[in-house]
DNA sequence: TAATTTGTTCGTAGACATTTC
DNA sequence: GGAAATGTCTACGAACAAATT
């Protein structure tokens, strides 16, 4: 019998106890998932203590703990030690960024590669397909890729100034696949990686499929706190790190040459495995002093993942990756798990674009288009010029007093997508807030600054802006 | 202070107390680990039961539960209730099975797909490659596919007699990739899904990999036994079912119609998610009388996964798949997440196949090949000659009473490389016991009669046949 | 068939760390 | 800067279910 009475106990949720059957935590979850889809619980409100609901229910906290923790897992809601619980943000169950395709939108939200160059690969394709040996590539054979394909992307990468684990050269169906294997490879389920705060999206989502506990890490304008990532490695059981050290998605921070040592250091005394995902590779080839690639730092620990999809052509669906020796078994194992192996035929075509200068041209063409945008965006939003850095979108600063839904929902409704921040948060509420501007969709240049002219016009109309 | 000595205690495995730190559940699955890597547990072997272990150890007996369903979960380990804990077979942390490019090995055990054939695509290729739209082909748009080869895709699945869900046709890279996304998205870590005592290794690897819980149903000349299904499912809140129903991997069975109702009716009742694998789906073309899709049963709770590896080109990484309307966004997303998308190159060239007629000649070659080949075993196996059933692989008894690994040991000493039924075993141990020969890799039929006329000789010479 | 052995599930409490006030 | 609030991790015992004897 319980003693206390809680009938006007100011709990934010209560749920129904005659509900509440064996097992208890997961009805507890069920009755919350039924709360939160019909509205009773928004975005944001705070879930009570475990032991207070614990009280009202008059079951022992720790099983309130227990169901709280899987809500987590579902992605219902978050928690913060000393803080609270509270139902999840966005997390609309898909929170993954695709294209939207409607007509009428105008899309900054986005981040695609300046496909108008994508004809130059058609001669690519024609002699490949019309090479003699074609067959090879059309068997079950080489999951990994290729002996000769996989000698080209390995000197692509050594050109872009990845030196190390030149022996784990392998070839997958694209970045994204590369995360997935990974994941899938190399964590277990409930196992944590520290990322950034703000994360690539598609990123966090691949991770809550896969069931695996991010751990934000706050940064400032040299990318990733190396004191917070320590502090978090001390007290969390962390197992690895996810970075994308160059153009981070959607801060656009490039992590400085120091706090790439500084990260690296800790990433080997704590024994991480790192993901780093270089996904705009290319640009490496025109900087004037590229950046230490983290991997190469702490080659025994790293996985580097090397996209061809923004650096080339997006549709053909093939990446890189060099491993770690004690990672290479597991990785070619989840390769075959996951893809049997990546289409042969694409590995050829992307390897010989690499090889007879359609690649280059590609590239170059790419260097040309981005270097333009950015110019248009930073005319328009009163920036200094940005020199030698080549963004495929910007971050604008908004006020965090507006959600990030009724910003994007604003804009939408004239008829402009871009991205509120929230969308790439990890975990609790942030006081900073911006928007991700992709300046890769609209390849027509007068299109993008009219769209992004008609954007600024519509922040300050409506005070988003700070 | 332990009561108990139990220094002369034979338990089968003793962990060292004073190395025991706590987290102790998770230092106890270390030791365990280190203790099979280094050989002194060897599979199979028996481990102190739980209570035992925990009064040796003088920690809570939950604890080792805990412990053990660790190591169960990594694939350490595999309990039976009322019987003890074992440690796992085969499983030395990869079990997945691909092809073995020795030279002086003659495969029979990776299950290709007839490639003497696959130069028939080549006209095919470079009729895609030269067309007008090939840009389209080569953006991120579309993750599951251009409407018009979902179209084609569709019409393929309607003549293999899949009926429903036709307006959920969506194109994978493939149908093992088809199975990563289904048992990312639709499936979390701990999940319990049924399966053939005797099933697909590759999916038994991925399962593993993805934390998922394999429940192995018994079988008998029908396919799965509806009986042992229903045990199961009233016991473990069983949340899905993965079946070939046709030439079932390794056990060549096709489910009878009557067994396919009864199975139906199961997974309606206990609500379970179906996972078809249609992998030999294009036999249907072929048949006098194909047995019904078991999507078609129950189409509101399937995936329906056609495959094109085998029936057209393995290389090309082209798998269709239809989903049931509750599960259609969660695929989608997953889609999206683990491929961004197919390389909508390589589906044009599936797609294209499958109208101009390419297709069909292949399939008849294979057709033609498969005919041969069951023929050649038939003979040499002294079987009655199979009529108008066509089987890429053979399921040989042998005798149980040698290891699985000793057979494939003496046969490989031999030159010879097949897969023994224990490769594809879930859970316990098994009175049965055969050898899967694959009949596709050696494209050369004396080649093939050769090797057979040997496998048949050695087998008998060790006296491993029953 | 009943008793025993053994693994599994679940609810619970203690110890601890962080955040807030 | 200390106390209170709050979430997290881990160990454990009771109840249960299956297999064995």
């Amino acid at each position: 019998m319980p003693i206390n009475i809680f009938t006007d106990y100011p709990l934010s949720w209560r749920p129904d106890r005659s509900r509440l059957k064996r097992p208890y935590y997961q009805s507890l979850v069920e009755q919350m998932k039924g709360a939160i889809e019909s509205g009773h619980l928004l975005p944001d409100t705070k879930l009570p203590p475990q032991r207070e609901l614990a009280d009202f229910l008059d079951i022992g906290f720790a099983t309130v703990t227990r169901a709280y923790k899987l809500s987590q897992q579902r992605g219902l809601t978050y928690g913060v030690v000393g803080r609270g619980t509270y139902v999840a943000k966005n997390l609309k169950f898909m929170q993954t960024i695709s294209r939207n395709n409607a007509h009428n939108i105008r899309e900054l939200g986005f981040n695609a590669s300046f496909e108008a160059n994508n004809y130059l690969i058609r001669s690519t394709v024609e002699e490949v397909s019309s090479q003699t040996n074609l067959v090879e590539l059309l068997n079950y054979d080489e999951p990994i890729g290729l002996a000769k394909h996989r000698l080209i992307a390995s000197r692509y990468m050594d050109q872009i100034g990845m030196t190390m684990n030149k022996e784990n050269t392998m070839i997958v169906s694209g970045g994204q696949n590369a995360l997935s294997i990974i994941l899938l490879s190399l964590f277990n389920s409930g196992d944590k990686i520290a990322v950034d705060k703000f994360t690539y999206a598609n990123f966090i989502e691949l991770a809550r499929l896969r069931g695996i506990e991010l751990i934000p890490i706050n940064d400032d304008s040299e990318g990733m706190s190396a004191v917070d990532l320590e502090q978090q490695c001390r007290l969390k059981n962390i197992k690895g790190i996810y970075l994308m050290p160059d153009y981070g998605n959607p801060t656009t921070i490039t992590i400085s040459e120091q706090r790439r040592q500084l990260l690296a250091q800790l990433i080997q005394r704590y024994k991480l495995i790192l993901i780093e995902d270089d996904y705009l590779n290319f640009l490496n080839l025109y900087r004037q002093t590229p950046l230490t690639k983290m991997s190469n730092l702490v080659p025994e620990q790293s996985i580097y993942v090397c996209s061809m999809s923004k650096s080339l052509i997006s549709g053909l669906r093939v990446g890189f990756i060099r491993t770690a020796n004690q990672f290479r078994h597991s990785i070619e194992n989840a390769i075959f798990n996951v893809n049997v192996k990546t289409s042969a035929l694409d590995a050829a075509i992307v390897t010989r674009a690499l090889q007879n200068g359609v690649a280059s041209k590609i590239m170059q063409q790419k260097l040309n288009a981005v270097t333009k945008v950015n110019a248009i965006f930073d005319q328009i939003f009163d920036n200094q010029p940005t020199v030698n850095d080549y963004h495929f979108f910007r971050a604008v600063p908004v006020n965090s007093q507006f959600s990030g839904n009724q910003i994007e929902q604003t804009l939408l409704q004239n008829g402009i997508r871009v991205f509120h921040s929230d969308k790439f948060l990890v975990g609790s509420a942030d006081r900073t807030a911006f928007l991700r501007v992709s300046l890769t969709s609209l390849d027509n240049g007068d299109e993008l600054a009219d769209t992004l002219i008609d954007l600024k016009a519509i922040l300050i109309q409506n005070q988003f802006l700070i």
